[in-house]
RNA sequence: GCCUGAGUGGCGGAAUUGGUAGACGCACAGGACUUAAAAUCCUGCGAGAAUCAACCCUCGUGCCGGUUCAAGUCCGGCCUUAGGCACCA
């Protein structure tokens, strides 16, 4: 059999009748299937696109044959760097690389038998299309949600060019390999944030997967807090900061400013501006992800200048330090070094005091119980590597040293007195005092209840030398040395809390009771914070404060290859949109353009394009020559599939209501939080002014996982591990490529690529074309087969539309093995297979189904599975005993349970494993498992 | 670093959501057919102990611990790995 010749039949004929094209209006249920639109890049089609192409493929197909007026669309979405880099290389203009690679990527679709409708194809690149995308920026702009603002930007001082985040990794320019920088630039905004809690909201009105959810509900990063403003002394100035943690404001002792931060050139005095401006320098050759890490060291510079507590006025000195953003909040903090790691970690280096506020809470409170102070002392011998502890036997387990403040006493010379009371050790090297706890416990030698404040001590063991213990009566133990494995044994909760806090210096960053904080002593975290906002609002200091780390989204590229913004700068009159009639505004024609010297867009060297009127007062004005971001092309795409050829409007509404919504979107994992949100944003911009039907066009997404190379690495051309799909159709077919791509693991995987496998595929097709010799001449279905043939029709349905693709390709499988043990089959058998197998691997189908003398199967309907057919009236069951498996035993669908038991009981096995034993009670999970407990 | 996934035989992976771990396929080994090869068909295939052999037994889903009659699946703590982190698309 010719594949190829096949498959080209079949494609030809699906052309001719126009088979995939779908109309609005009709009377079937409208579902659309969305892929993502592919970079029409100069490699090709990757065997990757052939994975979730195919996969939605098989969904369309079935769905039609089930009824569905099934809109499953394709475009490019072209434009882009690398296109702009290949023609400047080559001197041609970017539109004819495009044509070209546009054309390879459709004729490769066509040779994979993809079910798209072709006649709405369309590239983000088409004047047709990018009219209407620069129409939508107007209507950003005339709503206020589009503006100038200066930002930072990765600057190569060689390329003359502005980076990506990833050309600047590791702050090194990827191309020339120099230093890079962050240099100012205005560049057009998108006022995203505003919609910063509508697109949280909306996610409850989509069917996306709970971690595409996740991942959007992250990057918008709402959190709850507060805004706090600190007088700076000695100026008129008070600067906000952002804080979630408010209830900790009298631990406060110092702030941090961001480097960038307006503030700092002013309030540094004069004998600190040197360190300052040096570490600001520093500073600018870092992205916000080495700023940020937690791990790294902490650095930073104080200012000179101090601000002035609100809550209870103390001073306290303002740093720089680089931990803190100028994106993110209000670019300052509070730093509460013992409720806050990052805090912590700089005190700790810059010798900065740290005040405890909130106390951690152990054990459970009890009526009546007595108050008091105490010591938990943990002593560590460095050269044995052990840890003093009392060993108190059944009066209470393994301790540390603890003790009661006396009246007077300091707790620090508390603990050393307990020490050597207890232990007789006293020489002893003080390492640190650890955050206080409050305890709740029961004295086991007194008889009473207490609610104990304790502090921690660390000592370090100088020498052995020791005294007598001086004990009281009660206290009877064992002091012994454990190793750190044997701290375990130390079960109070107090105390191994303490240890905890000895091994791991830092911030206690969880809830507690308040100290040392005036009005808020003796509340709890959430208590704490709501009388502190009230009492910043009551003073006019501060007050409560929603933020979000989604920042507004940069929209400006200093690119030639993407919409140009339609946007005109007039010395006169400032920014002036476009007229909208006067749309699209093209890209200039001349396939000769480099960058300039400051870092614009190539645009601005083309002076012709460049001069032009100002709409408003027809005086010399010049364009802005910043074009789109890829983002804009993709953000609106799928309405415009909905009415593809419309010249009046983006989409009509008619048509846009019709279709309602993307019912199924599949793309990249890596497209999940960003490409997903832009759209949704803009989505929802256009139904707030009334032109598109619904807040969330988009009901379900789901992503898959990539197609590596053999070697289970990414395909690059430099690890020479890419497979080309044209080889494989060549040598393989396009159907056995296909089966292999959804055969291959679980789609919402990676997968590794497997030449041994795809033969396995091709080994499968063959055998379905080798069962056409064993048609009889029988009318129906064979009887034996009818369970299976009912199950197999459910399980496709399920798994098609559940991404459960390798595992309906198994189910196919089964379903030939079990035809392939029969002598023979009849039309119908054949017929059946034939359709559930054509989703996935459409031409082979069709054509042994011509030959059969069947109508194609595209022109079909799906075939229904009989409920009843599929329930098994006999099943195989294990038996356990004590959860082990002793034995299987044959039930009927309506033995009760008195029967099973009784089967399970005369397993010879199961009896071998529960002689001798007592049975305690029999586990009859009905269809599924047997357990007999025995003792 | 932060967020989100993933980790099961020699390999890709299954396990209807807590109920017989390893479906289906690949690779491999043995056999049949053949002058031979390919194709095809049959058999075996997680590890281990014991046995002439079979049944059977022990262990086994990244590591440590927990919950349960029962854990690949749930809970706590780690390790490894992939993707995202705002100008790659």
């Amino acid at each position: 059999m010719n594949y190829r010749n096949i498959e080209e039949k079949w494609q030809n004929y699906w052309d001719k009748h126009h088979t995939f094209e779908v109309k609005e209006n009709n009377k079937k249920k409208p579902y659309y299937i969305l892929v993502e639109f592919p970079y029409p890049s100069g490699s090709g089609l990757h065997v990757g696109h052939v994975r979730s192409y195919t996969a939605q493929d098989a969904m369309a197909r079935m769905m039609r044959l089930q009824g569905y007026n099934v809109l499953y669309p394709m475009g490019w979405d072209a434009f882009g760097a690398p296109a702009e880099q290949y023609a400047i290389k080559n001197h041609i203009h970017p539109k004819e690389a495009v044509k070209e690679n546009i054309k390879t990527f459709k004729k490769q679709m066509k040779s994979l038998g993809f079910s798209f409708d072709w006649s709405r194809e369309f590239s983000t690149t088409d004047s047709d299309y990018y009219k209407w995308t620069q129409w939508q920026f107007l209507q950003f702009y005339k709503h206020g949600m589009a503006y100038k603002d200066t930002i930072p930007v990765n600057w190569c001082p060689t390329c003359k060019s502005v980076l990506s985040n990833e050309d600047a990794a590791g702050g090194v320019c990827e191309r020339c390999g120099s230093q890079v920088e962050q240099k100012e630039k205005s560049q057009w905004m998108l006022r995203m944030s505003d919609y910063a809690e509508d697109l949280l909201k909306g996610l409850d009105e989509t069917n996306f997967a709970e971690r595409v959810k996740l991942g959007q509900i992250n990057w918008i990063g709402k959190s709850e807090g507060a805004h706090i403003d600190f007088k700076i002394e000695g100026h008129d100035k008070k600067f906000t900061v952002f804080t979630t943690r408010c209830d900790t404001l009298y631990g406060v002792t110092y702030c941090v400013l961001a480097p960038e931060h307006p503030y700092v050139s002013e309030i540094t005095t004069e004998e600190h501006k040197k360190e300052v401006e040096a570490y600001q320098k520093e500073c600018s050759f870092k992205n916000d992800m080495e700023r940020t890490e937690l791990n790294k060291d902490k650095t930073g510079v104080f200012t000179g200048a101090y601000a002035i507590n609100p809550v209870n006025k103390e001073k306290i000195p303002i740093y720089i330090s680089d931990y803190v953003l100028a994106t993110y909040g209000t670019g300052a903090i509070m730093a509460v070094p013992a409720h806050d790691q990052r805090d912590y970690e700089f005190a700790i280096k810059y010798n900065i005091p740290i005040v405890q506020v909130l106390e951690e809470v152990s054990g459970e409170p009890h009526e009546n119980e007595l108050n008091k102070t105490s010591i938990v002392a943990v002593v560590y011998d460095e050269k044995e590597d052990k840890f003093l502890t009392l060993n108190w036997h059944d009066k209470g387990g393994r301790c540390f040293i603890g003790g009661t403040i006396h009246d007077g006493e300091d707790p620090l010379e508390c603990a050393k007195r307990e020490i050597e009371e207890e232990t007789g050790y006293y020489d002893l090297e003080f390492v640190s005092e650890l955050p206080k706890i409050f305890h709740h416990y029961y004295a086991f030698s007194k008889g009473k209840y207490y609610n104990t404040e304790s502090t921690g001590f660390y000592f370090k063991l100088k020498s052995d030398k020791r005294r007598d213990q001086r004990l009281d009566d009660d206290e009877i133990f064992d002091v012994e040395w454990v190793s750190k494995k044997q701290i375990d044994e130390v079960k109070d909760a107090l105390h191994h809390r303490t240890y905890e806090y000895a091994m791991n210096p830092g911030a206690m960053v969880g809830d507690g009771i308040h100290i040392n904080s005036g009005f808020l002593n003796g509340m709890n975290k959430e208590e704490a914070i709501n009388k502190m906002i009230q009492f910043l609002e009551d003073n006019h200091c501060g007050k409560k404060k929603i933020n979000y780390r989604m920042r507004d989204w940069v929209f400006s590229r200093q690119r030639f290859w993407g919409e140009p913004i339609p946007m005109i700068n007039c010395p006169k009159c400032g920014w002036v949109p476009m007229n909208e009639e006067d749309l699209p505004l093209l890209l200039p024609d001349v396939a000769e353009y480099e960058p300039t010297e400051d870092g614009e867009s190539p645009l601005a060297n083309i002076t012709d394009w460049v001069n032009c009127k100002c709409p408003k007062c027809g005086g010399a004005a010049k364009r802005e020559t910043d074009t789109m971001p890829n983002w804009a092309g993709s953000s609106w795409y799928f309405l415009r599939f909905m009415d593809a050829h419309n010249d009046k409007e983006f989409a009509s509404m008619d048509k846009m209501k019709y279709w309602n919504r993307v019912d199924w979107y599949n793309g990249g994992m890596e497209h999940t939080a960003r490409h997903l949100l832009y759209a949704r944003f803009w989505v929802q911009f256009l139904y707030n002014i009334g032109l598109v039907p619904s807040k969330e066009m988009i009901w379900t997404r789901v992503s898959h996982g990539m197609v590596l190379g053999s070697d289970n690495q990414k395909m690059s051309k430099s690890k020479g591990n890419v497979i080309n799909p044209d080889d494989i159709i060549h040598e393989y077919g396009a159907d056995t490529l296909r089966i292999y791509e959804m055969f291959m693991g679980d789609y919402q995987m990676d997968a590794p690529w497997s030449t041994d496998s795809l033969r396995g595929c091709r080994r499968f097709l063959d055998k379905v074309i080798r069962l056409k010799d064993k048609l009889n001449d029988k009318k129906g279905f064979t009887e034996s087969l009818e369970v299976l043939q009912n199950k197999t029709i459910m399980k496709i349905e399920y798994d098609i539309t559940h991404m459960g693709y390798n595992t309906a390709i198994s189910s196919l499988m089964i379903l030939v093995n079990a035809y392939d043990d029969l002598e023979s089959i009849t039309k119908d058998d054949y017929h059946l297979l034939l359709v559930l197998l054509n989703p996935m691997a459409p031409h082979i189908t069709e054509e042994l189904n011509e030959a059969i003398g069947y109508k194609p199967i595209c022109e079909s309907e799906w075939p229904k599975y009989d409920e009843e057919k599929i329930v098994e009236h006999t099943k195989e069951i294990a038996v356990q005993v004590n959860g082990k498996v002793r034995g299987t035993i044959t039930i009927s669908i309506d033995d009760d349970e008195q029967i099973i038991k009784d089967k399970a009981m005369e397993c010879d096995n199961v009896l071998k494993h529960i002689e001798g034993h007592e049975i305690v009670k029999i586990i009859i999970i009905k269809g599924k498992i047997v357990n007999i407990v025995v003792k």
